[in-house]
This record gives structure tokens, sequence and C-alpha cells, in this order.
DNA sequence: GCTGAAAATACTAATAC
DNA sequence: GTATTAGTATTTTCAGC
């Protein structure tokens, strides 16, 4: 799949406001509503465009602590993982699920309302399944949140 | 600010679909169209809905790898604080930042193509502001993304 | 690939209940 | 809160260049 500069900026200006109208979009980027629609369309079917969805403020939810955990593997067989993601997948706390290189071999994003939350995802975690090390890391405030990508550094592709 | 079951619920359904008409959502939590529509729209006013955007599929754009970035501060100045923050921000691959509780002052989350991309970002970061420690941790593989919060633990406000 | 216009759908706001 | 209405905006499709 290849992207020039007119899809690279359609995507831009969608992932920092979907709400954007589509004749808005086909004025900015130098195309009529029809074609820009298409691309829009063809961006969807392609799941380049994976979901359009509301970001919520946590804080006015009461959901203020994130916590990132670090988790090695008690072994290194498919089982264990298999298993691991299947408990770590369900459990609603954990929003993100990065497999690492390095020591560590997974890392959980968590978000609870408080500690004691928090300490209730541990307990569960901990005793669902067996683990060589888990080491957490907390945040106290998110200064920047953008689910957008950096696009701006990307070149078109010279199709 | 409150909210009962109703607004949880819609709230839900926006987050994690934003495209859901509003006759649906009223549909699905038992309202008719007007208040349900007002609600979110209240909720939109208050800043409970952040924003409406789009979500990208990184590999299709060639964007594939993160890093998390774990910094340690030189000093724990405000004019440090302030001097790192304003780098970070304007950095293009920096996508989070979150402010740490620990030994570590920042965690950035950090969105490249590849390493020599990465490496790159390294260079300007480290002679951009002067830091005590810089650790880096590599994804290889992103199992699970959810930019949802987890509402289904909350209970409602009892007003 | 593009333009322009029509049709279908959804949103927004106001009404009375 | 509901139901209905109407006007506006947007999305989507359909012709033709």
């Amino acid at each position: 799949m290849t992207f020039d500069r007119i899809d690279l900026k359609i995507l831009d200006i969608l992932q920092r406001d979907a709400t954007v109208p589509v004749a808005r979009i086909a004025d900015k980027v130098g195309l009529s509503q029809t074609p820009c629609w298409k691309r829009i369309q063809k961006h969807e079917e392609a799941g380049v465009i994976r979901a359009r969805v509301a970001l919520l403020n946590p804080d006015a939810l009461g959901l203020s602590l994130t916590a990132f955990v670090m988790v090695e593997a008690i072994d290194h067989t498919a089982e264990w993982r298999t298993e691991f993601l299947t408990v770590t997948e369900t459990l609603e706390p954990v929003r993100d699920i990065y497999r690492l290189a390095g020591t560590h071999d997974f890392m959980l994003r968590v978000v609870v309302p408080d500690m004691p939350a928090f300490d209730a995802f541990y307990d569960t975690l901990t005793s669902s399944i067996r683990l060589r090390s888990v080491s957490s890391v907390f945040a106290l405030e998110q200064v920047k949140a953008c689910t957008a990508l950096p696009l701006s550094g990307l070149f078109p592709s010279p199709n």
C-alpha cells in the first residue's frame, strides 16, 4: 500500500479531529469532495484507519492512576505466553500490552481509580499466573497525551 | 460532576466507536434521542469527551517501532523541568509524556519508523537537554492497543 | 483520475406534552 | 424525561468529463 502527500494529509487531519467534514478536508488537501471521500473510504477498508473513537478525560471519571507494569516470564515457552496473554487481555485495567526486547518480556499500561484498585489488580495478576518478576512504574501526571501518529516525518511513497 | 449508569453507558459506547449514530445510542441506553443527544452535548462541553479522533494503523504507515524512554533529571529545579517539557513536547516522535513517581522522573512514549530514526531522536534529545540518565525499553509488538478507559468497574455517582 | 449534483441519512434545535 | 417536528449539515451515490 502506498500513500502520497494527499493521503498523509487526509489521515493527519482525521487522526487529530475526526469531526472535520469531508468537504472541509477536501478543501484543505486541494481535492473535491468525491475523490477525497473515496480515499478515506479506501483507507477505512484497508484498515489504515482502524477506528473512530471518542477520547475521554480520565480525571473527570476518577481514573487518575496510570501504572506501567513490566513483567519477566517464568519461562519462555509458548504455553506461558498464551496463558499470560489470555489472563492480561481479560483484566479490565489493562489497556495496552507490549511485548518487549530486553530483560523484561512484557509491559502493561494499567489504568485504575486509585492505589487500592491497583493493589487489587496486582493481586489478581500475580495469583492468576506465575511470573519471574514484576516491576511497576507509577505516573503522577500525564503531561502530554497524543494518540496521533507522527506522520509529518514520513516521506510519501514515490508511486 | 456526576455520572449515572446511562452516562457511563453512553460514554462507553462512544469511546469504542464514535460513528454510532445518536439514535442507536439512545436505543441501547433506553432513552429517546433528545435527552441522549443533550447528555452527549453536555459531556462534550464539560470536556469529559476530550476529542473524537481516527486511530491509524502504525504498521501500515511504516511506524513500527515504539520505545519507552525513562529519564532522570540532572537536578530537580523548576527550570530544568520547564526546559525538558519544552524540548520533548516539540519533538515529533514523542507521543506521550508521563511524570513519574520513583527513581525516574519522566517516561516518554516514542514512535518512529525504525532503529536509525530512534537513534536520530536519541541524539536530538540528549544534545538538547542535560539528563542524569536515560534508559530505553523497546517494544517488539503491541499485542493489545486500547484507548478506551475501563469504565465497567466504576460505580455510578449516587446522585 | 476528476467534477457536480442529487438522494439518503444524521444532526441540531425547537415545539408541546 | 418523551414524542414529534422542521431545518440544516453531512454522507453517500450516481451521472458525466
